[in-house]
DNA sequence: CCGTATCCGATCCGATACTG
DNA sequence: CAGTATCGGATCGGATACGG
């Protein structure tokens, strides 16, 4: 992904950096603090390790995710959120999980909320 | 664009209900009020208007904007946030819109952002 | 465990022409 | 002014295989 020289707002330039199917869900995952690419693709239900990767580099050069290589064997690598950029992104995401909630439970999909544990049991009587 | 009965989270959904290059666009200009169709052509530099109707059919569909039809001659309609939806997106939108600034003034676009008005003339010196 | 490369169908979006 | 239909190139993302 490149970044183009003009944007018809700022707004539109955000929107493009986190364009991608998994991209929030990748920043996401990472508001639970550092972990591994294995980690990371274990976690991600459906994920690839080809879309794994190239989202997160993507994010990683735009300056969302920060990377620490540790040298030896075997191999480690731990993604993290960057502050403050990745974590004021985060907070528009979490708005944007709020709004995804509010959704789901106006048109009756809170049992795919209840079943993973974002929503109480038994809420809230029409 | 159809929503799929299964996500991974709820920010999920919501990200792909945004999906689509100009659909922040567009929110963004309705959070000025409510406009007409060409109004937001005229606005919305670059787009067609086959782009605007389908992007603004898939947000009302979605709930995030209304529209009112006037009958009679001329034509008039208006399109406008919806409340809450629309405007807790816009939230969202909100926050995105500061990133995307911040972005552009660290890397040496604050021009552009001048130009618009975004930011004032003379922004802090290095 | 971490990362790169290729192939291929699905979709997105711009251009354009046309209707009420 | 408001809205629909079609066509074609570009991009996206899944499968899969391979290398450090």
């Amino acid at each position: 992904m490149k970044i183009r020289a003009v944007y018809t707002c700022p707004l539109e330039l955000t929107h493009d950096m986190i364009k991608g199917k998994w991209k929030p869900i990748i920043l996401w995952r990472l508001r639970l603090g550092p972990t591994s690419l294995s980690k990371l693709e274990r976690d991600i239900e459906g994920i690839t390790q080809k879309m794994l990767l190239q989202h997160l580099k993507e994010l990683t050069e735009l300056g969302f995710i920060g990377k620490t290589v540790y040298e030896g064997y075997p191999l480690k690598v731990e993604y993290f959120l960057t502050r403050p950029q990745g974590e004021k992104l985060l907070s528009a995401l979490q708005i944007m999980q709020e709004i995804g909630i509010d959704y789901m439970v106006e048109h009756g999909m809170q049992d795919a909320l209840i079943e993973k544990g974002i929503l109480p049991q038994v809420p809230t009587k029409k």
